[in-house]
DNA sequence: CTGGGGATGGGGCCC
DNA sequence: GGGGCCCCATCCCCA
């Protein structure tokens, strides 16, 4: 079956360079073979980095985690997991997907920069910190290409199938049946069920199976957040929480 | 109620 | 043009 997809082939020149991000966890396969997924004793990622990669504390506004030895443990429990062997994802098919936490690429690259700092792959500077992203006015000019299930449109066909997919949803979990519009999206869905979790804090070692859920964390060690409520001037690691906390009352009338 | 983790969706950029 | 990858944004749930 499509096994193909568990078999990603970081080895070429197209890794993206997390290596900062998580461990180089060389025990993790790259893959699924979930039938032989590090089970139990150590065979986690989980202990990685702190040691030299130190993902981007610096980047982190003032954060002096202290590292505090209670924070690990979560070292996520090995799931057996039967074995998704396959995944059946038309359209790629056997793309082995490797978006969010492919075994980090051992490679002691760069650290990593969120954002704006690190330079994409290409460094070819993508407009600014993403702000092209869900903005992008689709200029008149440009041929729209028209969601055939929903009111959207795109201006490249590319985007309009990647959408189209959204719908389709052409990647599907063996283990569960649960259907993805792409096939990193079912890869990590598949660490659901195996467990795996290839990001690991720097510090406190807790281990995450999404890059983003990471990210998401190191906020928290961070004594100043990334989102700061503009009339309080409390900084919430999350945005959903610095909204909760305009909605309860603090500036709810102001900006934020 | 707040904070944080887990899981997903989606758009854009690069190769 | 397609595939792969990245990052952001969110929703849900739990402590």
């Amino acid at each position: 079956m499509p096994r193909s997809f568990l078999v990603k082939k970081y080895f070429t020149n197209k890794r993206p360079n997390y290596s900062e991000l998580e461990c180089q966890n060389d025990t993790l396969p790259e893959r699924y073979p979930l039938a032989e997924l590090p089970t139990g004793n150590g065979g986690f990622p989980v202990t990685c980095l702190t040691t030299g990669l130190v993902w981007d504390v610096s980047l982190l506004p003032a954060l002096h985690v202290p590292a505090s030895p209670e924070n690990h443990s979560s070292t996520p429990g090995p799931l057996d997991l039967s074995s998704p062997s396959s995944v059946s994802c038309s359209s790629s098919g056997e793309e082995d997907e490797g978006r969010t936490s492919d075994p980090p690429s051992p490679e002691p690259t760069d650290s990593y920069h969120p954002q704006q700092q690190r330079p994409r792959r290409g460094s070819k500077t993508r407009a600014g910190p993403r702000e092209d992203k869900r903005e992008t006015p689709v200029t008149a000019t440009r041929p729209a290409f028209f969601c055939k299930h929903c009111p959207k449109e795109y201006n490249s066909l590319g985007a309009l199938k990647m959408h189209i997919r959204s719908h389709t949803l052409p990647c599907v979990c063996p283990t569960c049946g649960k259907a993805f519009s792409r096939p990193w999206l079912l890869r990590g869905h598949i660490r659901t069920h195996t467990g795996e979790r290839p990001f690991s804090c720097p510090h406190c070692n807790r281990a995450f199976a999404d890059r983003s859920n990471l990210r998401a964390h190191l906020q928290t060690h961070a004594d100043v957040k990334k989102y700061q409520c503009g009339t309080c001037s409390r900084t919430f690691s999350r945005m959903s929480l610095l909204q909760k906390h305009s909605a309860a009352g603090c500036c709810s009338s102001s900006s934020a």
